[in-house]
RNA sequence: CGGGGUGUGGCGCAGCUUGGUAGCGCGCUCCGUUCGGGUCGGAGAGGUCCCCGGUUCAAAUCCGGGCACCCCGACCA
């Protein structure tokens, strides 16, 4: 008898499909303050292997990573105009410690690009110190209006990326290495989420930066969610802050930075990417527990069984885990399992076990196979790497069916309601953005018409629109 | 801020119109049974009915005031 599915129709309402996949996952949930969350640990253990991997990617960039405090003088905000502008409708601030008034409110990090500009004037002095290419992994908080579960939270886990360089064209290029090496090389690679790369339109700019590139991706209802950013930001910081160096002619300049980052929000994407009705679908790259060796019922040695191919399975390179769990009904743990989206159960009964087979079950087609146990570990690791590619080629044909191409506005509101429109920037223009933005729908990122990203506004750009989370 | 809605065991809810011993499902504990896709039966534990005041013999229920939260719209990694 298959199971009930314990999930509302994805039809229904997608937002609430969500949030129940991430309590029902055993994820996250609600924190005890408004908009804030708490990951429990199977959610963290996703968490801690994007955190891995991106952390790689970053050093292999060449950036380092450093610890910067939590709270920031509201001063220092104060000095690139547009960037207290764009941050302070959000900002949370203390203004009593140790119980008395403070003499100067100090902000609750929403970002460090002030705190890092008032550092990097002091370590950089000549072009010698350059580039600073700095990483920093930290909670910060951001009074949004409107929470949600890895997707918005008031206070959420990131890693920001702060670099100074001497010449435009250096802090540019850089930006962009890490939009392609880091940022897209682990989303598609890993989160099997292919990403629309591209430049933000003036008005979805980043608050002080002069270029605001981006990383998109369609979710399973055809909304958008950016899944990252990488700014250049000129010498506004460097002018506000005095980054400045003497370069080899003995002349002062400011120099160039750029800021990006990447958060919690991925495993928010990455879930509503890939889930299904039944639960989550987690890559094989990603996963924690790549492989659940289910023991059906132990008996005549079934879970010693369980347990050998499980560290066969760890020799192969897998990461295993055994459910010998059965005071909890089989059937329960079948489903938990799934709902959790662990990419392989290996199923192991005494009737497997007499015959000397065990059952393979894969969770992105839910479809079942007899092998023998023999060669379990190397078919689960051929099965992985098949069911990781398989769900990034389904994404990309589920986003390249949701995605029309159109020439007017009109057309682009429609489409935009129910996934990605793309439309020539020239059709659209900043009037035409403002008038989509009524209709709730927004500009996601410009390209050129090949897809590449482009390194200013001049010649052809296609625009793509969509509902955004 | 605008528009809707809800506060009742851990979670999800009914009861309120028409006042009269506080209930149901899930979860939890114990016993038995079952176990190859969320078994079944039985016995239990667990509640200031959001807060304050009023009406009444009697308030979860009616009246007044307050508080909190959720959903939809504008914001963002």
């Amino acid at each position: 008898m298959p199971p009930r599915s314990v999930l509302p129709s994805r039809a229904d309402d997608f937002a609430q499909w969500y949030q129940e996949v991430v309590a029902k996952a055993e994820l996250a949930e609600t924190g005890p303050a408004r908009g804030t969350m708490v990951i429990r640990p199977y959610g963290y253990g996703l968490w801690e292997r994007i955190q891995a991997g991106m952390d790689a990617r970053i050093k292999a960039c060449g950036a380092e990573n450093v610890y910067l405090p939590l709270f920031i003088p509201e001063s220092y905000l104060r000095r690139e105009a547009e960037h207290v502008e764009g941050f302070s409708p959000e900002l949370a601030v203390v203004t009593i410690a140790g119980g008395k008034p403070l003499e100067e409110p100090l902000v609750v990090r929403p970002t460090s690009e002030t705190l890092f500009g008032e550092l990097m004037a002091k370590w950089v002095q000549s072009y010698r110190d350059l580039p600073l290419l700095l990483n920093q992994w930290a909670n910060v908080v951001r009074w949004e209006l409107r929470p949600r579960v890895f997707l918005r939270t008031t206070e959420f886990l990131w890693q920001e990326g702060h670099t100074a360089h001497a010449t435009r064209e250096d802090a540019a290029a850089y930006a962009r290495r890490i939009l392609h090496e880091a940022y897209a090389d682990f989303m598609v690679g890993e989160l099997a989420v292919p990403v629309l790369l591209g430049v933000k339109t003036a008005r979805e700019r980043f608050a002080g930066a002069i270029n605001t590139m981006t990383l998109e991706a369609m979710m399973g209802d055809g909304r958008a969610l950016q899944m990252g950013t990488s700014h250049e930001l000129g010498q506004n910081f460097a002018r506000a802050f005095e980054i400045d160096y003497l370069d080899a002619g003995d002349e002062l300049r400011h120099c160039w930075t750029t800021s990006w980052g990447t958060s919690t929000r991925m495993v928010g994407g990455m879930i509503m990417c890939h889930g299904d009705d039944f639960g989550l679908r987690v890559p094989p790259r990603l996963a924690h527990i790549q492989a659940v060796v289910l023991v059906v019922r132990d008996e005549d040695g079934v879970a010693d069984e369980a347990r050998r191919i499980a560290a066969e399975l760890e020799d192969a390179g897998v990461r295993a885990r055994v459910d010998a769990n059965t005071a909890t009904g089989f059937g329960r743990r079948a489903t938990d399992w799934e709902l959790k989206g662990v990419p392989v159960r290996v199923e192991i009964g005494p009737r497997d076990l007499a015959e000397g087979v065990v059952t393979l079950v894969r969770r992105d087609r839910r479809t079942k196979e007899t092998v023998p146990a023999a060669g379990v570990a190397a078919a689960v690791a051929d099965l992985l790497e098949e069911i990781q590619a398989g769900l990034l080629a389904e994404a990309i044909a589920d986003r390249d069916a949701r995605t029309s191409r159109v020439t007017t506005l009109d057309d682009a509101i429609e489409a935009g309601r129910s996934g990605f429109a793309r439309i020539p920037w020239d059709a659209l223009g900043d009037d035409g953005e403002a008038t989509l933005a009524e209709q709730g729908i927004t500009v996601r990122l410009l390209q050129r018409p090949d897809g590449g990203v482009p390194d200013d506004l001049e010649g052809p750009l296609e625009a793509v629109v969509a509902r955004a989370y």
